[in-house]
DNA sequence: AAATTAAGTTCCACATAATGGAACAAAATA
DNA sequence: TATTTTGTTCCATTATGTGGAACTTAATTT
């Protein structure tokens, strides 16, 4: 059905909704709160209809109209978001291993899940100093240059994985960052035969990570957890020594959503 | 097209919208994640309707549906919240004087703001133990029964006030929750003559909290900050001694603001 | 296993809600 | 004050959502 021989266009067939979240979009995306001006500018709407739509969103708490008449995301976004979180059964299965593996090894532990192809970061404990929160909970990283984001990947099957690399831009965050399909399926297929994934400094400069791929038998997860640090306390090394560990956990994980979610999907 | 009896009822005019939102309300605030067939009896729609308005939230990623048909809500709304959160420049003036305010006091410190009748916590900055995130930013509780909830009401205008009162249906979750409005209304007086409010364990058994507004110049921001701890360690005297500190911190906060958004509005 | 019931999905004539051009109002700038 | 920019409202047109019914699939019962 999907006539999918040459470009990506999957074109969006949500009707009015599909319009309204790009605006969400553009607005939540933007560095700064966005006039209406600008918003016109981006969105390519008539006049007319931006006006409308943007109040909707307003009125339906998706969008906040300051005092100067810009406009800045919802905090209804919010309350949506602590439900959203609070009841992920993923996340609630993985919190004890999560922290497990924190006390295990002294550093940062993340949850994530692939959507799109992106990384949503679903939870993260950290050690001692009180985490700044949203800092990295919800946050969408790229794939393709997290640890997390590449275990993700080796689950996938061929063609999925092709559909979902041919949709790739790659944006060079770093030296290590992979800049090609190519080199990116190398290192995949490398993952997927071992198990674990590194993050070379790919996402960030001097940041480094361990990663091992955890999904639920249906499929609706697939993602990963890792182990997160300065990559002057973290040596390749000791990320390779850490391997085990990280699998273990992600076997736990997954063991749990075996048990929790029965046999029977 | 609308019988309005009276004339008060603003009943939302989202159109399209608006009937989304209330399935994603009706999904996101359920226990558990519901079938097609739950909703369908919740949101009185033609199964046709409901089926398509469903398949387009799911495809917005607003909504997840797993291998057995049940609806949970989408991570994007994760995302969504991420941003929100991120670049909330209310929540970013208040951040720091949370922390003194927290490391004078040892005990938890709270910011929420006033969206339609609730509180929506923005901020949460605890003790020692790692914070489990969502746990509380971003949670709506009723306004009428929470430190920063009354703090906030205080700040509105009376016709406002009444108005919202009138709208209110007092859930009594402690012997001491206010059970109506009259009662709330002569705490609000107080609580605005004084400038400080209590949470007599009036949201959750053997929890108090010492509460003071805060708002900005345009009223975009009506809310306020908290003090919050167990009643055996938090004495009503202790309370009302820290009455004094939280009134600070919530003056240098719209200090804070006043700088920071300039004189213009 | 076949029959029966329930649950979920697709279809299409119809009605409603979104569209967008233009006229209007309000600020900002000259 | 005149002029431009920015934001808001209006309404005939049209696209989109609606909902009853027919259909398919899965679960339950006989």
């Amino acid at each position: 059905m999907n006539s999918n021989g040459d470009g990506m266009t999957q074109a969006r067939e949500t009707g009015t909704l599909g319009k309204l979240m790009v605006l969400l979009d553009l607005v939540t995306h933007a560095d700064a709160p966005l006039r209406f001006t600008d918003i016109l500018a981006l969105a390519g709407q008539p006049r007319g209809t931006l006006h409308r739509q943007l109040s909707h969103l307003v009125e339906e708490g998706l969008l906040e109209l300051d005092g100067d008449g810009r406009y800045a995301p919802g905090l209804r976004l919010l309350d949506f978001a602590a439900r959203s979180w609070a009841r992920n059964e993923f996340r609630m299965i993985a919190e004890p291993h999560l922290a497990d593996l924190q006390q295990a090894t002294g550093e940062t532990v993340h949850l994530g899940v692939l959507r799109g192809s992106s990384i949503i970061y679903l939870d993260k404990v950290e050690g001692r100093q009180p985490v700044r929160m949203y800092s990295q909970i919800g946050n969408a990283s790229p794939c393709y240059c997290t640890g997390v984001g590449k275990a993700a990947l080796s689950l996938l099957p061929p063609d999925s994985l092709a559909d979902l690399l041919a949709g790739l831009s790659f944006t060079r965050f770093t030296a290590s960052t992979h800049a090609s399909a190519e080199t990116l399926l190398a290192e995949i297929r490398e993952i997927a035969d071992q198990g674990y994934a590194f993050d070379r400094e790919e996402h960030e400069a001097g940041i480094r990570c361990v990663a091992a791929p955890v999904w639920s038998e249906d499929r609706t997860f697939v993602g990963g957890i890792s182990i997160t640090g300065p990559a002057y306390r973290l040596s390749m090394e000791l990320l390779r020594e850490w391997a085990v560990p990280v699998q273990l956990a992600a076997g736990r994980i997954m063991e749990g959503m075996r048990i929790r979610l029965g046999p029977r999907r």
